[in-house]
DNA sequence: TCGCACAATGTTAGCGCTGTCATTTTTCAG
DNA sequence: CTGAAAAATGACAGCGCTAACATTGTGCGA
C-alpha cells in the first residue's frame, strides 16, 4: 500500500538568512525587501512590461543592496529561450580562427548573448561529441567551422532546430546558413598568378586533404588550373605534424629543395609555412623571388612584415565572424554568403 | 475579491506526439517509452545508483529512439550543481593566451566541463561585466587572466562564493587561486642576461604599463636590475595601438633608431614585437647582434625559427592553462603557484 | 521458514525563474 | 462625475530535471 501526501519535503529550505546571503540571493528575496511580488521585479530586472519609477527605483536599490546576481539558468529554463550560442572550432592556436572567433564574439556580445566553447582539435568524432554536449544547454544558435561533419551530427543539428551557421568554407553541402569563401577558387586563383607570372617548375609544401580538408580544397583548385594550363605540380611535400607550421614550412621547403633544386615557385597550403620557407631561403642565402618565388595563403599580417611582403590570398576573417553571428541571431532564410577573398600580389613571386 | 484555483494552466502542455518530437522531447517522454519512472532514466542517462542491465538496456534504446538530448540548462538547476566554467581572457588574437586557453580547455572537457567565454578586450570595466554576466549562469568556477580587476568585480567573485583562478601573472594581490609567474623577475633576468653579455647602451621598444599592465610589471624589474648596476635605459619607444604587434615592433625600433643611433641593445615588450624588429634589422643591413642586440618575451615558437632564434624568455603556457584547470576543478586551499620560465639564450644577444 | 539487508524502481517536491491571467489602481474623454 | 481603457501589480502554474524518500522485489543466512 502506498502512503502519499504527508511528507517531508524533499529539500532542506533555504535558510531564512536576511539580508546578507551572498551565494543564494534569488528574486524572491529582492522582492521581499522591496515588498513587492515576484514578477514586478522580474519585468523590472528584464525591463519588460510597465512598472511605475517608484518602484522600479525600490527594487533597484534592494536588488543592488542584497548583491543579487539574476540565475539565467533559471531564467533560460522557465523562458524556453537561452541567451546562449554553441560555438565549435578546430583549434584555438590557429592563426585564422582566432580573428573569425573575434568577430563572430563582438557581435554575440553586444546582443547579450554569451558564447559556449568547444575546440574539436581537428577530429570529426570528437566535434560530434561536443555539438551533443553544447546542444544539450539548449543554445538559440550553433556556430561551425568547415562544412565537414559525421552524419550524426548533421542529424543532431537538423533534429534539435537550431540555428546553425557553418563558416570559413563554401565548398561543399551546408547544413544552414554557410558563410565563407571558396577555397578551391583561392587555389584556382594561386596558380593562375604564378603561371601569369611565368613560374613553370612549381612545388607544394603543405598539408594533405587528409591533414586539412579546407588546405585540401586549395591544392584541389591549384592542380587543376595547372592541368588545365598543361602543367602539373612537379613535386610535393606534405608537412609532418609534430612542431609549429612555421617549422614544418621550414622543414618541408628544405627537404623538397632537396629533391628539386630547380623549382622556381613553391606554394605553401599556408602563410605559416611560407613564413617558415621564407626563413630557410633567408637562410640559405636563396634569393626571392628571383632564385624561387613563394606563395601562401591567409594573408597574416606577420607575414606582411617580413622585409618581403608575402604573396598569398588574404580571407575577410573578422567580417566573416560578423556576418555569421549576425546571421545566426538574424532568423533569417538559409543562405550561402560568399565573403570572396583577396589576392596579395606581395613581393615574393 | 480574490478568485483562487480553477484557472487554465499558464503554459499550453507540450503536444503529445510520438515518437518523432526531434526538439522537444523530455526525459518524461524517453520513461513513458520505456515504461519506467522517470527517475529511473535520470539514474541511468548519469550513471548513478542501480538499475538492472536489462532496464538500462531498454532505457537507452529508448532515448536513442527518440534522439533524446538531455536538458542540461534542467539539470543543473535541479541538481544545483553546475558544469559549466566561465573564462574571461584579454582578447583572443593574442599569441599567449590561446595557448593557455587550450590547456585549460583540455582538462576542462575530460572531466565533461564545458567552458563560458567573455573577451574583455583588455578593459577591466568590460571584464566586470562579463565577470557578471557569466556569473549568472551559475559556473562551478571562473578563469581569469591577471590579477587586476575593479573592486566591484573582485567583490562580485568573493560574494558568489564560486572558485576562482587567475592565470598567467603572480605579482600581486590574487582573489583565490593564482597560476602563473612572475614577470618582474622575467624583465630583472632579461636585464641580468644583457648585462651580463656586456651591452650598456639599451633600449626599449613596447607598451607602457597602461596599454599593458604585465608587460609594464616586466619593464619595472628590468629598470630596477638596470639602476641596481649603475645604469638606466637609454630611450624608450612606447608601441602606437593601431596595426598588428610585429608592424608596430618594426616601427617602433625604426623611430627608436632614428633617435639613438648607437644603441647596443633592444629590449622588446614581447617577441612579435622583437620579431618586428628583426625584420627592420634584416631590411636594414643592420647586424645581429654585432651591431644591435635583440630581446624579447614570450617565447613564441615563430621566433624561433628565423635564421637567428630570438634570445627571449619562454614560459609554461599550457601547462599555466592545464594547472589552472585542475586546480578549479580539484577544489584544493588557495594557493599561489609559480610555474616559472626559461631564458632562453638564443642568437640575438 | 522467517527476517533482513540490499538492489531496483516509483513518487514527488522543489530548483529560481517567466508567462499568463486576475486583480487593483489610475487616467481621462465625454 | 462616470465608465471604460490603460497602467500597475500580484498570484501561480509550470519549464525539465534531480534528490530524497517510499515502496517493492530478491537473495540468503539463521
Amino acid at each position: 500500500m502506498k502512503k502519499t501526501g504527508n511528507r517531508k519535503p524533499g529539500r532542506k529550505p533555504a535558510s531564512a538568512d536576511q539580508d546578507n546571503a551572498p551565494a543564494g540571493t534569488t528574486l524572491a528575496d529582492v522582492a521581499r525587501k522591496a515588498c513587492v511580488g515576484e514578477s514586478t521585479v522580474s519585468r523590472v530586472l528584464r525591463n519588460r512590461g510597465s512598472v511605475s519609477p517608484l518602484t522600479r527605483e525600490r527594487i533597484l536599490r534592494a536588488a543592488a543592496e542584497l548583491h543579487y546576481v539574476p540565475n539565467r539558468i533559471a531564467g533560460t529554463l522557465a523562458s524556453m529561450t537561452s541567451k546562449l550560442v554553441g560555438i565549435v572550432i578546430p583549434s584555438v592556436g590557429n592563426t585564422v580562427v582566432p580573428e573569425v572567433l573575434a568577430g563572430a564574439n563582438a557581435v554575440l556580445e553586444d546582443a547579450g548573448y554569451q558564447p559556449v566553447i568547444g575546440v574539436s582539435n581537428y577530429d570529426p568524432v570528437r566535434e560530434e561529441s561536443l555539438i551533443e554536449s553544447i546542444l544539450s544547454w539548449r543554445p538559440s544558435g550553433l556556430l561551425l567551422a568547415g562544412l565537414e561533419h559525421t552524419d550524426r551530427a548533421r542529424s543532431l543539428l537538423k533534429g534539435s532546430g537550431v540555428r546553425v551557421v557553418e563558416l570559413i568554407d563554401i565548398d561543399g553541402e551546408g547544413i544552414d546558413i554557410v558563410v565563407g569563401s571558396s577555397h578551391r577558387l583561392a587555389g584556382r586563383r594561386s596558380a593562375e598568378h604564378l603561371l601569369a607570372r611565368g613560374y613553370r617548375r612549381i612545388g607544394y609544401v603543405g598539408h594533405g586533404i587528409r591533414a586539412d580538408v579546407r588546405a585540401g580544397k586549395r591544392l584541389e583548385g591549384f592542380r587543376a588550373v595547372m592541368r588545365e594550363h598543361g602543367q602539373a605540380i612537379v613535386d610535393h611535400e606534405f608537412s609532418s605534424e609534430s612542431g609549429s607550421s612555421v617549422e614544418a614550412g621550414r622543414r618541408g621547403l628544405a627537404r623538397l629543395l632537396k629533391k628539386q633544386p630547380s623549382l622556381d615557385a613553391v606554394y605553401f597550403s599556408n602563410d605559416d609555412l611560407a613564413l617558415g620557407g621564407y626563413f630557410h631561403c633567408l637562410e640559405n642565402h636563396i634569393s626571392i623571388p628571383g632564385d624561387l618565388a613563394l606563395f601562401g595563403y591567409n594573408g597574416l599580417d606577420m607575414a606582411h612584415q617580413t622585409p618581403q611582403p608575402l604573396s598569398t590570398i588574404r580571407t575577410p576573417r573578422t567580417a566573416m565572424g560578423r556576418t555569421g553571428a549576425k546571421l545566426l541571431l538574424a532568423g533569417g532564410p538559409v543562405q550561402v554568403v560568399d565573403v570572396g577573398f583577396e589576392l596579395i600580389a606581395g613581393a615574393t613571386s
